[in-house]
Order: C-alpha cells, then sequence, then structure tokens
DNA sequence: ATGTCTCTACTATAGAGA
C-alpha cells in the first residue's frame, strides 16, 4: 500500500502538477493540505478521470484538506476529537480528515504554523497537538492500525532544518513545539522517514524566498507516523524531491511512504 | 537585498499568511 502526503499551496495552482503525479507515482491514498479552496472549486474531475475518488475537507481563502484514493475508504472524522473543548478557533479551520482504508486508519492533517496571531495563536498551534496526541493515544488502547501523514510545521531536531532557514523562536522549532512533537511519538509511533533515513537530510520544503531550493536551506516539516505495528510493514519513505524544480511548484513536495 | 507565492477585497493593489 503506497500512501502519500502533499501540501499543495493551492489546489487550483496545482490541478495539474497532482494529475501528473498521480499518474507517475500511482499512489493508493494521497492526503492534500492548503488545497485553499471550497468543497465545490475543488478541480476533483481529473483527479477521478484517473480512479481516485475525493473527499474534501474545504475552507475559502486559507487551509483545507482532503483525500484522493483509488482504493475504498470510508471517513471517519473531518475535525481532530477534543480539539473544539480545547481551541475553538483551531477547530473551525479545515485541517484534519481521518479515514478507514483496508483496516487501517489514515489521518492526514495540517497542523498550525503558529508563527501567526501572537501567542494566542501559537497556543492554537499546542491545542491541536495535544488534541492530535490524544487522538492517538485513544487509537493504540484500541489496538489500531494507523499512520498520521501531513504538515506538521515542526522541525523535530536541528538537523532538520539548514541554517538560516529558520530564524531562532519561530513556532517551527521553539522548545515546546518539539515537546509536543516528541510526546507524541514517544507514545510508540515512527517517523517513517528518521526511521529508514538516520543522518540523512532529507527536507520537504524549500521557501519561495531567497533561491531558497537552489541554495538547498530547506526544512523537513512534513512526517508520516507510523502505529507500532503498522511500522513492522514498513518498506519505504521518502520525500519527492524533483517536485521542487517543475515549474510553478508548491513551496512542499509530496513525502511517499509504502507499507507491505 | 523585506528578497516569493497565494489568497481576498470597495476590481487593482495592499495586507495577511506561509
Amino acid at each position: 500500500m503506497r500512501i502519500a502526503t502533499w501540501n499543495v499551496n493551492s489546489i487550483r495552482q496545482r490541478e495539474r502538477h497532482v494529475a501528473r503525479w498521480l499518474e507517475r507515482v500511482q499512489p493508493d491514498v494521497l492526503f492534500l493540505q492548503e488545497i485553499k479552496c471550497q468543497e465545490p472549486d475543488f478541480p476533483r474531475a481529473a483527479f477521478e478521470a484517473a480512479g481516485y475518488r475525493c473527499e474534501i475537507v474545504g475552507q475559502k481563502s486559507y487551509n483545507g484538506v482532503a483525500v484522493l484514493a483509488r482504493v475504498p475508504f470510508a471517513v471517519v472524522h473531518t475535525t481532530l476529537p477534543g480539539l473544539a473543548e480545547a481551541h475553538a478557533d483551531v477547530a473551525a479551520q479545515a485541517r484534519y480528515i481521518e479515514i478507514v482504508a483496508q483496516g487501517i486508519t489514515l489521518i492526514g492533517i495540517y497542523l498550525p504554523n503558529g508563527n501567526s496571531g501572537g501567542e494566542a495563536g501559537y497556543a492554537g498551534k499546542l491545542a491541536f497537538m495535544a488534541a492530535l496526541r490524544a487522538r492517538a493515544a485513544a487509537l493504540l488502547a484500541e489496538d489500531a492500525d494507523f499512520a498520521i501523514l501531513g504538515d506538521y510545521n515542526v522541525a523535530p531536531t536541528d538537523a532538520d532544518y539548514a541554517k538560516g532557514a529558520l530564524s531562532t523562536g519561530d513556532a517551527l522549532i521553539r522548545p515546546q513545539t518539539r515537546a509536543a512533537y516528541r510526546a507524541l511519538v514517544w507514545l510508540g509511533l515512527t517517523d517513517a522517514i528518521a526511521a529508514l533515513h538516520p543522518g540523512r537530510v532529507l527536507y520537504t520544503f524549500w521557501d519561495y524566498q531567497s533561491a531558497c531550493f537552489q541554495r538547498d536551506c530547506g526544512l523537513r516539516i512534513d512526517h508520516a507516523l507510523l502505529s507500532p505495528k503498522l511500522a513492522e510493514r514498513l518498506v519505504s519513505a521518502m520525500p519527492d524531491r524533483g517536485e521542487r524544480g517543475e515549474e510553478q511548484p508548491s513551496d512542499h513536495v509530496p513525502v511517499l511512504v509504502e507499507i507491505s
């Protein structure tokens, strides 16, 4: 089973990129983030023609997630359970979709960046991370096989961002951000890219500004976390760096994970 | 050297977010 995630920075600007990538890579499931449109404006026709069913959690202008799959699936949640009670503002944004496909719970997330809105905005990021940890703990308690993929907006260690790519105090690397990410992983999850490529630098994002891609001034902020039994079936996990060199690319590249 | 891309809103530039 091939599962992927891609922050496309507007699906209407990236429709052709995604259609080409689906045709070339043939993933079974692809999660999208930052589709930046409401459901009626999502360009589903090209994807459906390629055999992918689309489920959209849309929002005007910002955020928005979706899942495209060529295997049967059921949508389980379109909001992160427990977040509304903790932080209503973030809970109202389109950042979460949870499905079950082939007996596996698959979750796509667009975790808040946390650099806008001052400390209240950052608190929303931490609230999302706490609720996500609680959701993962609940799934572990059920002994469910699951994976959480998406744009986490977290560079877990200093090896996960190029020198100069972020300023000190950036919400992607603040100590509380990293502690919250560790608290999630340390439930017993496996960071697929980190596990298969120890010591390698594998960025998933390069800012549009200042020729960041040309200088390889990137970040590893898109991740796939796997539950214990699913991690035993992990075959490969890799960002598709080539997509960043295409014409009018997203600032993120797809991450593809293969499960046996 | 405040450098780029995308969205929206008092339709054409500026502000916000990333």
